[in-house]
DNA sequence: AGACCCAGGTTTTTT
DNA sequence: ACCTGGGTCT
């Protein structure tokens, strides 16, 4: 140890060399549950000890705001809060944001940027396709938000470009879903123009945007390239071009740059993740080292071989051996039951019989499936059986419409072009502001390139704004010049400013005329009194705490609710999708749905991109670390219609040896599942009743 | 402005 | 089946 850092102790041979490989490109292949967290952690402290760099030198990109907070916490474990602190650990966006605070001015816009949130970027795009003649009629907005994400994610407007060219020099062999590439171009540029005019930034334009202001402004880049001498990014598999591109940029002159990936878990292409960056690593970067972690950590040697076997039939992947010292343990047991309801009830059974057995707690088992719909059966059946359950997904804390309303009050004051948001505002609560006045005053904004607010009081001066609306015009106006310096001197306390200003607008009173009960409005009354909670929490933990500073924190952490939902994880059987799954681990894993259609899913199928099922279905395996359990359904009930089902392919490719297969559903279910859609025409109900008979027999 | 009705769509999710 | 969005009527 005489010369070694003491920060390998106790890691296997292939763990010790990724973290004393310090110089120069290194990929680290991180199979599942093979201490990749770990090795991330080590290597930052043993850099630091060995002072190859101070701790504000070393990056270290995640993707999530948790994987972020999780490796500041052990790092700090490691080196001390104070130096642990001083790393500079962040998501992309994070990053990118902090960079375009300082410099963003180059690009052309003002330093009081908003950023535009998902919601606000559909409403964008929706008055983008307002003003297009007959757009709106053919496609919804959601197509194009997706695709100018997409293009953005992938290489900025050009790659727009391509597609369309393409599509036009050959009009016959576009199909009709793509025709709308005809339009993206121009609904791009209006986008873009209109995030523009607002001075707010979408996340994706975080991203492009440093990569802009790099390219233009090499001196900015170099002293970025300078500062850090060491970078990592997290789950490299992950990346899209953009991330790439800036990864590459900013590691250009020290070249001392670590990725920890495993491109068996890229689940993400279809949001624009690039498996070929972790494939190509050694290509884009010469003189690469790759060190693979192969020892798994987590699973029972059945569970590693099932995965093992199933990822085996992925042809586009880099092979490594991946193994345990890790005891056989039990079979994986494969429940073929009749529909959604059986498999619920019988799971909810089974989860009881193995806990008892196992003497384990609700908190160590998982439900994990394919679609967020599938969760309701299990809701149902798990509330009869007094289970415990929490459900991980589902609609964003920020996402809700009266946390965006107190939001966007606050963008609107932080940044007075913020559209979306001042359109979002400037009547809620009603104050005879419409759509005649709105025009108007957009026109005059326009033409002489004032910021809403501004225009908004040269209307009313004008006297361009009549009846009821000049009452409610001068109102609001008076709202926004009262609030605006008092937020920005920073001498009150932010929390109590929200607190006033909605009591000022009486939304309590708005909620209460709204909801449909006023048990509803209860409810969301608490999702208000939430954000000047979260404004009070950012106020205790920043530094220096600003408004902009919590929107940035905010708009960047939509899972407020994260803390509160792990909190509950710890009572309660999780239910969740395969791909929220990625990174966690459960002693017992329930993977439903185990059909063709739902694993591989009709969609995937249908684009071609059954290897990325396969790694999600993969990833959802090797989540367990003692036993597994899979569902099969004969029958589901797909968009109201019952629908019979066959087994998934993937079930097929574990070896027989492995499984131990038990039938519950019905035996005239089962017989007709011989010729699955000649099978003789047979009212649903019957099937559905005999399924649930034989469901009282299950476990 | 708000209630009501019909048509269409329906994977996965972070920032 | 169920939710959203848009259009229409009051």
């Amino acid at each position: 140890m005489a010369q070694t850092s003491k920060y390998i102790q106790g890691l296997n041979p292939a763990q010790r060399d990724a973290v004393l490989q310090t110089g120069g490109p290194v990929l680290v292949l991180a199979g599942a549950g093979s201490g990749k967290t770990r090795v991330v952690t080590q290597r930052i402290a043993h850099i630091v000890s060995k002072k190859l760099a101070e701790p504000s030198e070393i990056l270290a990109v995640t993707f999530t705001n948790k994987a972020a907070g999780e490796m500041r916490e052990r790092v700090s474990k490691l080196i001390g809060k104070k130096l642990g602190s001083e790393v500079v650990l962040s998501t992309f966006h994070s990053f990118c944001l902090q960079v375009l605070r300082q410099h963003i001015e180059h690009l052309g816009f003002r330093k009081n940027f908003t950023i535009a949130g998902e919601g606000d970027a559909h409403t964008i795009i929706r008055r983008v396709l307002d003003d297009l003649d007959g757009v709106r009629e053919s496609f919804s907005p959601g197509a194009f938000r997706a695709q100018i994400s997409l293009a953005k994610g992938a290489n900025g407007p050009a790659d727009i470009a391509r597609d369309v060219t393409d599509a036009e020099a050959d009009p016959d062999g576009v199909a009709l879903q793509d025709k709308y590439l005809v339009w993206l171009p121009e609904i791009s540029e209006r986008y873009q123009s209109a995030l523009r005019a607002a001075n707010a930034l979408d996340f994706d334009d975080l991203l492009s945007y440093v990569l802009k202001l790099w390219d233009e402004h090499p001196r900015i880049l170099a002293r970025y390239q300078k500062r850090f001498k060491y970078v990592m990014v997290d789950e490299y598999q992950d990346t899209n071009p953009v991330q790439y591109a800036l990864v590459r940029r900013l590691v250009a002159k020290h070249e001392n740059l670590c990725v920890v990936g495993d491109d068996d878990q890229s689940v993400y292409g279809w949001r624009g993740a690039d498996v070929r960056n972790i494939l190509d690593f050694e290509k884009d970067f010469s003189g690469a080292k790759i060190i693979t972690l192969g020892q798994n950590y987590r699973s029972t040697k059945t569970i590693l071989a099932a995965a093992n076997a199933v990822i085996a039939h992925n042809k586009e992947r880099r092979i490594k051996k991946t193994f345990t010292q890790l005891k056989e343990g039990r079979a994986i047991d494969w429940m073929v039951v009749g529909d959604d309801e059986h498999e619920a009830k019988l799971a909810a059974a089974w989860l009881k019989n193995v806990r008892e057995k196992a003497t384990a707690r609700y908190s160590d088992f998982a439900v994990l499936y394919r679609s967020n719909n599938q969760s309701r059966a299990f809701e149902i059946a798990f509330r009869n059986a007094q289970i415990p359950y929490v459900v991980i997904g589902g609609q964003e804390f920020f996402e809700r419409a009266e946390v965006r309303d107190i939001i966007a009050y606050l963008k609107v004051l932080a940044n007075p072009r913020d559209e979306p948001s001042f359109l979002r505002v400037v009547n809620m609560p009603r104050r005879g502001i419409g759509d005649k006045t709105l025009h108007a005053v957009h026109d005059l904004c326009r033409e002489q390139g004032l910021p809403f607010a501004k225009g908004l009081a040269l209307a009313l001066k004008e006297g361009r704004v009549s009846g009821p609306a000049e009452h409610g015009v001068g109102e609001f106006l008076a709202l926004l010049t009262e609030f605006r310096p008092r937020l920005r001197d920073g001498r009150e306390g932010l929390a109590d400013l929200v607190g006033e200003l909605v009591q000022r607008i009486a939304y309590k009173a708005e909620l209460e005329r709204t909801s449909k009960s006023l048990e509803h409005a209860g409810l969301r009354w608490e999702n208000v009194e939430a954000v000047i909670q979260a404004v009070e929490a950012y106020e205790q933990s920043a530094a220096n705490p600003t408004l902009h500073g919590f929107l940035d924190e905010s708009s960047l952490n939509s899972d407020a609710d994260r803390s509160s939902k792990d909190e509950r994880r710890k009572t309660g059987v999780t239910l969740m999708t395969m791909h929220s799954a990625k990174g966690l681990e459960f002693p017992f894993v329930f993977i439903a749905g185990c059909e063709e259609g739902l694993v591989p899913h009709e969609r995937s199928v249908r684009d071609g991109a059954i290897e990325e099922e396969r790694r999600l279905f993969y990833v959802a395996l090797t989540r367990a670390k003692r036993h597994i359990t899979l569902f099969e359904a004969l029958s589901r009930n797909r968009h109201g219609r019952e629908k019979m089902c066959e087994t998934s392919r993937f079930l097929s490719e574990i070896p027989e040896n492995l499984i131990n297969k038990r039938i519950h559903a019905a035996k005239d279910m089962v017989e007709a599942r011989v010729q699955p859609n000649k099978g003789q025409p047979r009212p649903r109900k019957t099937s559905r009743r005999a399924a649930k008979a034989q469901g009282k027999l299950g476990a």
